[in-house]
DNA sequence: CGCCATCTTGAGGTCTATCAATTTCAGTGG
DNA sequence: CCACTGAAATTGATAGACCTCAAGATGGCG
């Protein structure tokens, strides 16, 4: 109980809050549960109405195709929110996998009705936070609906440079080719070589769970990216 | 003022709203502006800050590439309200359009907070709205990332039937082909192509703003379309 | 009737998927 | 320490989906 929680310490960055605020959100961690790498947390098709916070590791949120097909929706960082994508519905739409080990603590829905009635200030960080969400699903449906593999690889990248507040060239991307592939919506083949070029062209490295940028301004010129979104 | 307004219309959906409540919601809509079709309602690139309910006829949100692309982000039916995307940023990141003639009304974003402060009921029933809109995108990002074209537009298609409530298997559609194509993420050439192949197949006619579904079965089946989302 | 936007159609080329065969690599047990 | 194993990544060849360019048809509207 010493060092403060991942999800106090994310809503603060938006506001002050009150010893009560702090109070209502270190709620969402009592339950806090460990989970090997590759586990489910989540099932679709589950009856809703419970959320996870994630304390440490990677997660991500996918949805199955009846043919076989997948596509991962949103990946998780610690501190974020999973699963309020399927508020307001009967049933959970998608899948919450985790990528890593993962410390994570499940709260029931009506934690957050409770909050919403408690205190504004934090229904609207949440509310914020859906918009957060928001942008980077946006961001996502221009990237795959709109740029070439190659854009889309690099674009990806810097999304999760930036989100992970990486200072350094070099980070830790514990992601398979399989999940980017069905993050970006190409095959995995495609995924290898497109990576293959982009190295040879001196932009970034990507192996064993590490990216390297080599020529961040060429990442950036190549996809057009700009991280106004994810201010 | 005999007329309740469409926003009033769309929250009572989900819950039922005391005067106060009312009143509220009907501040928003003090300014009702017409629009004629084609007209920017909001540029990208503004100081963020306002919003729009949308009285009566279509809009649409998009993004600008640098390369002169356009992604087609929502699709806006009377009674929505625009804009929620950009709160919390300090610039509007897209372009709200209208494609017919439109009535809307804007408000400032701090009406918000105060419906935030006065009615946690409101907030709530504002972040399922974005929650909504969240699985919109969500099926959006499947769609342009998993789907051929053809399924895309079929999926499409039957997206704009539910949210439009329309019965028949005969409705209106008021979008040009560019911007079905600018939503899908393919060119308006192959949106011509392949609607010509679903017309072919007996499925579905598109044509001069209205949609006529031929085979609902064949649709549902060709697409993998399940409504869920929408619910 | 003519104009303009929208839609259609054709031909050729590019990008990406799929299938299949290797190679690499981390982990395991001898 | 080394051989074995299975997952992940690479590579090649081929096919198919989709794009682009360009020309022509259609249809609403002044």
């Amino acid at each position: 109980m010493s060092r403060e929680s991942c999800i106090v310490a994310q809503f603060r960055r938006h506001a002050d809050l009150s010893d009560q605020e702090v109070e209502l959100l270190t709620a969402l961690e009592k339950d806090v549960r460990d989970f090997p790498a590759g586990s489910v947390l989540s099932e679709a098709g589950m009856e809703a109405g419970s959320f996870f916070s994630l304390h440490s590791g990677w997660a991500c949120a996918t949805r199955l195709l009846s043919d076989g097909q997948r596509q991962v929706l949103d990946i998780f960082l610690a501190g974020q929110v999973m699963g309020l994508r399927d508020i307001g519905f009967s049933h959970t739409q998608t899948e919450l996998t985790a990528l890593t080990e993962v410390r994570a603590c499940p709260f029931p829905a009506k934690y957050l009705d409770e909050i919403f009635e408690r205190s504004p200030r934090l229904a609207r960080i949440f509310f914020l936070k859906l918009v957060r969400e928001n942008a980077l699903l946006t961001e996502r449906i221009i990237n795959i609906g709109r740029r070439p593999a190659a854009q889309r690889l690099a674009h990806f990248l810097l999304e999760m440079k930036v989100r992970l507040h990486a200072a350094d060239p070099e980070f830790e991307l514990p992601l398979n080719q399989n999940v980017i592939a069905d993050a970006l919506g190409i095959s995995t083949v495609h995924v290898s070589r497109t990576l293959s070029q982009l190295k040879e062209e001196g932009l970034v490295r990507v192996g064993q769970n590490r990216v390297t940028i080599d020529d961040l301004d060429g990442l950036v010129a190549l996809s057009g990216f700009d991280p106004a979104y994810l201010e």
